[in-house]
DNA sequence: CTATAAACATGATAAAAGTCATATTTTAAG
DNA sequence: CTTAAAATATGACTTTTATCATGTTTATAG
């Protein structure tokens, strides 16, 4: 991570994205003094889990992955982070080690803000306080869904979904293919599945034309199938 | 559910298991005005997913499960709530109608607070809204643990790990059996398996020692072997 | 550009879990 | 107490998914 200091809070507009929208001029002003922008390449980690954090960090451009090393080894992905979310609040708010590790997808830049910015404000601004639960309140729900998939759905509908996901987050280029380019290992950890599994439902997809690949390049050609298959 | 009012938020106990304790005498004053105790019987529902809740019901005594419907027709049970647990919050916040179903599991009482109490309390009360944001941090970090139990751990030992913590947050009797009993049924929408897989690996567990049955109630006998299976 | 590793792909097989059928036991209603 | 319904149990079989082996393609360092 390389550290530097350009843009100020205070006019950046990636904040309207997160709970740091509901911060007073002043407030923003003393986060912006105590912030760094730090850049993370491809693969480099943010923080791992166990991790003391001392502050929380905004992603202003760039896909992070949270994940957590279960106990058979391998790596489960439990949410793809990007620009605007905060990372680490979760951990600051209940003075608890990090949970999950948070790793650049593709190369990144953070800003890291310290603690005591977020700490005060919290005490002090119920507004602030107020936004930042309503955006706890919203992460609980999606992963109390995610447990629903998991759990309920085939490695096949979850893949469908991931994909339909990806793409409605983060968008696709000018020939369709998804922004977002993941290793077919990411997929799999992403929806709890092994690799080779995995990539035969990739490959029976693009058998039946749901989707097409360049590389790790995905797009999605069939979206109504895709659909369909996903709720079943 | 039955209606009834007797006991003073102020004067009770159970509130220190959640945000409550944060609020002021006052607060706690008006949340007692206006709250109502209901009882609910076993199987009962406190809400239902999609329903749109006007208030959160703190449980004076008793178990509630959290469930979803999933689209393929599945029960999938989130979470066990019991004595303090405060259901419904997290729609209260994000103003959206429940994400889960709450059914009591045995005989309960809850106490039901009018929205306006806890909503008020939380644009003017910085202590109240961070204590709230922290049980909402401890259930988010929770349910991504669920996440990663789900994905990467089998039915066996998903099965151990539900058993473990019931017996952990539910507690045994003086012959050593769960406080709680839950049907095949309810043990398997909980690990998010089918009722004969779950029936399946309990009788294992019963014919390797690991546990002993007497109709519904189960007693962990092999406590330590129950959690190196858990762990593989 | 080439060597080398990493990622992708696919077959063969095994293991895990789901489904359907059918007893048996337990519980609850009358 | 009896009877019907619900819950538990188990066998037989199918489907899904994981694992291991091996080949092919793609990326990356030098």
């Amino acid at each position: 991570m390389v550290d530097e200091a350009e843009v100020r809070c205070e006019q950046c507009a990636i904040r309207q994205f997160n709970a740091l929208r509901a911060m007073s001029k002043e407030e923003l002003k003393k986060v912006s003094d105590s912030k760094s922008i730090k850049r993370v390449k491809k693969g480099e980690t943010i923080f791992k889990e166990g991790e003391k954090l001392n502050g929380v960090f905004c992603i202003r451009n760039g896909v992070a992955k949270l994940s957590k090393l279960s106990s058979n080894g391998k790596d489960q992905i439990v949410k793809l982070a990007t620009k605007g979310n905060l990372l680490g609040q979760r951990s600051v708010i209940s003075e608890e080690s990090a949970n999950l590790s948070a790793i650049a997808v593709n190369d990144t830049q953070v800003c890291f803000i310290p603690k005591e910015g977020i700490m005060n404000t919290l005490n002090t601004n119920p507004n602030f306080a107020v936004e930042v639960l309503r955006h706890m309140a919203h992460d609980l729900k999606e992963a109390d869904d995610v447990i629903i998939n998991m759990s309920q759905k085939s490695v096949k509908q979850r893949i469908a979904e991931a994909f339909l996901y990806m793409q409605n987050s983060f968008g696709v280029d000018h020939e369709g293919f998804m922004s977002i380019a993941l290793s077919r290992e990411e997929i799999a950890n992403i929806v709890g599945t092994a690799t080779e599994s995995c990539i035969r439902v990739i490959s029976e997809f693009k058998k039946d034309k749901l989707i097409k690949t360049s590389g790790k390049k995905i797009a999605i050609i069939n979206e109504a199938a895709l659909r369909a298959l996903m709720e079943k």
